[in-house]
RNA sequence: GCCACCUUAGCUCAGUUGGUUAGAGCAUCAGUUUUGUAAACUGAGGGUCGUCGGUUCGAAUCCGACAGGUGGCUCCA
């Protein structure tokens, strides 16, 4: 909010909300209004036409009557009245939501939506002090509860667009009415508009589901049902490549492999107090043998928790680490599923350190150091949040307990000069989290590492450790994924890359193409793919007979980082040209390489998850 | 789970107000061709129009339920 063209952005946006709230009103005058506050790129404006549903089907209509508003230059005008006044108009005009708002805001001199302040809220809530009047804007015939700043006239708003309706809850309460929520994108200019529209367009091409489809990296099918991803060969490549880098910076701090089942009895579950919190979310499993009730793991700290408590464990053997990339299962409502993101069969590139609590520092400084290793490597930019907890009853552990470990994963972030932002009500039910949050393609933000810092787990399962002095005490646990979940991860990763993967995670690092199909050219490509695997590079042969152009196409459209063509001249001589894709070249000269130098240059950039060729 | 929308060949899409045997490009397969850095030519196969039910003389087209998907909301250990 501090310069002036990011307040006449909001100004701009905030009035094209209140424009649209009129247009809705002129066209459906029993409209009864929610809130309608700014959003990124735009605003959005909840209603409630009663039995009618508006679809975007609706939207011409509505742009229509918005731009009769915006000529008719109608001015914004600032009206203020007491509280008390205010909630007799809402009721006067028929407006129950507002009336709600203004009863709140009478009472408690706020409001209470969650997550919307209250400048999102268009009141006049400033300061704890209870709150004596509102202010209301006017324009034409239409007058909304708001705080402002607008424009100065319907005519001084830019170009907007409106893009979608939603069903969203009243205050964001699902026990709550549901509205409708009209979406919109709104710019200071045409031009701004156009290119936030074209940048979605450019968006929809790296979108991880079509990738997927045309990489070959993944399918969905109906049979084996939604929010199971099925992963081709191609995209195990992709996923195993990156969960080795994922175990392999844990396994360089002191992190050892474990393995565990992937059902358990629910026992575990109503021990570790997941059952009481989570039981609807759990897929039940039933034995025809016995009477156990099973479940499929939905998470892993439990049965890790029960390695631990195995055998006794001494303040020497602290720290104890464990580090396993497995499946987990999650029975998330249909709804909330979606590509990659979310997903019901979740891999988790999990670990649990067992600590004392003069290592907890170090151990996560470790794998925060592990975080920035991995994310700079692939060459993505995260967002760190704190997520504390907030003043519900849905955590366990005592108060002191969750203020101090709060305060050492600040510390901790603070020391590894990482910037953040800290949010209550985010925090597991067990302990606060330092959460890395990634942006997919057009702009939805996405949680993937994650370092957590836990005294309850240990408590309820009564794990301990002997002390120097031969008392029993509680280790702590420090959880950790680096990918968080490879499925999600790779949502975000695939359209971070737009597909083209570099080299030492690319599914195909080299294709050789013979120029036709002649005995003496296939066996000399069969001899150079000898040779590429033998470095261990992945490697395919393209003797199909096509033109040798529309092969090169192929590899192309596949993403490919490496293309050789090889035929007569390069059975002749030993140099070969390599065709290297556009975004890892240094330079766009093609040059020649002798084979053998080549494969090895290749064969090294991959060991060493280099993101550039040298070639 | 809730709201809106979508579902035609492996993929991307046509299909006129309900009216005969539902089309195209790419992909696949066969033949011709033996190719030099982003698409050679010819031909063939492939669809109970997501599924089930209803309305109708007649349904890809209209209605309903279910399944799957998209965008949000809610939730996310």
């Amino acid at each position: 909010m501090s310069d002036q063209k990011t307040d006449h952005l909001h100004a701009v946006r905030h009035s094209t909300a209140h424009i649209l709230a009129s247009a809705i009103q002129r066209l459906w005058p029993e409209v009864k209004l929610g809130v309608g506050p700014v959003v990124e790129n735009g605003f959005y404006y909840d209603i409630d036409l009663g039995g009618e549903q508006l679809s975007a089907d609706d939207f011409p209509r509505i742009e229509a009557e918005m731009h009769n508003i915006i000529k008719a230059a109608e001015p914004f005008e600032r009206l203020e009245m007491p509280v008390l006044e205010a909630v007799g108009w809402a009721r006067k005009y028929g407006q129950p939501y507002k009336e709600e708002l203004l009863n709140d805001l009478q009472r408690s001199g706020t409001t209470f939506a969650k997550d919307l302040d209250a400048d999102e809220l268009g009141l006049a809530a400033e300061g704890d002090s209870k709150v004596e009047s509102v202010s209301f804007y006017r324009n034409g015939d239409f007058t909304d509860l708001c705080r402002g700043p607008h424009v100065e006239a319907t005519n001084k708003v830019g170009a907007f667009k409106l893009m979608r309706v939603a069903g969203a809850y009243w205050r964001g309460k699902e026990g709550n009415p549901q509205m409708q929520r009209v979406y919109g994108v709104a710019f200071e200019t045409p031009k701004e508009l156009r290119q936030y529209l074209d940048m979605l367009e450019e968006a929809k091409k790296r979108d991880h589901r079509k990738l997927g489809q045309e990489l070959d990296l993944f399918v969905f099918s109906d049979l084996v049902g939604s929010g199971l991803p099925l992963f081709t060969p191609r995209g195990t490549v992709l996923r195993e490549e990156l969960e080795a880098f994922s175990n392999e910076l844990r396994k360089d701090r002191g992190f050892e492999k474990v393995s565990i089942p992937h059902m358990t009895k629910k026992d575990l579950y109503e021990k570790s107090g997941h059952w009481a919190k989570f039981g609807s979310e759990l897929f039940l499993v039933k034995s025809q043998e016995t009477s156990d009730e099973l479940v499929l793991k939905p998470m892993n700290c439990p049965h890790h928790t029960q390695i631990y408590a195995s055998r006794p464990r001494s303040y020497r053997d602290l720290p104890i680490r464990y580090l396993d990339t497995t499946m987990v299962y999650r029975d998330e409502k249909t709804g909330e599923l979606g590509g990659l993101s979310r997903v019901r069969s979740i891999t988790q590139d999990d670990s649990h350190a067992f600590v004392r609590p003069d290592q907890i520092e170090q151990q996560i400084d470790d794998l925060l150091a592990s975080a920035n290793e991995l994310y700079g490597t692939l060459g993505m930019k995260l967002r760190v949040r704190l997520s504390w907890r907030d003043e519900s009853d849905a955590y366990l552990g005592s108060t002191e307990l969750w203020a101090s470990a709060q305060k050492q994963l600040k510390n901790a972030v603070i020391a590894n000069k990482l910037e953040y932002f800290e949010q209550e009500g985010e925090a597991a039910f067990y302990g606060p989290k330092i959460d890395f949050m990634a942006s997919d393609a057009i702009g939805r933000e996405h949680q993937v590492a994650t370092v957590q810092l836990d005294f309850v787990m240990p408590e309820r399962f009564g794990l301990e450790y002997t002390t120097e002095d031969g008392s029993a005490q509680h280790p702590v646990m420090v959880h950790c994924a680096l990918l968080g979940s490879t499925e999600r991860f790779l949502s975000v990763y695939i359209e971070h890359t737009a597909g083209r993967f570099p080299v030492w995670n690319a599914p195909e690092q080299i294709r050789l193409i013979s120029v036709n199909q002649e005995e003496e050219t296939i066996k000399f490509v069969q001899s150079v793919v000898q040779k590429a695997k033998g470095l261990g590079l992945r490697t395919t042969v393209d003797n199909s007979n096509e033109s040798v152009g529309k092969k090169i196409r192929s590899a192309e459209m596949w993403k490919i980082p490496y293309t050789v063509v090889l035929g007569e001249k390069e059975i002749g001589g030993s140099e070969l040209v390599p065709r290297i894709r556009k975004d890892l070249a240094v330079n766009d000269e093609a040059k020649s390489y002798a084979l053998d130098e080549f494969l090895k240059t290749v064969a090294n950039e991959a060991k060493s998850r280099v993101s550039k060729t040298s070639l």
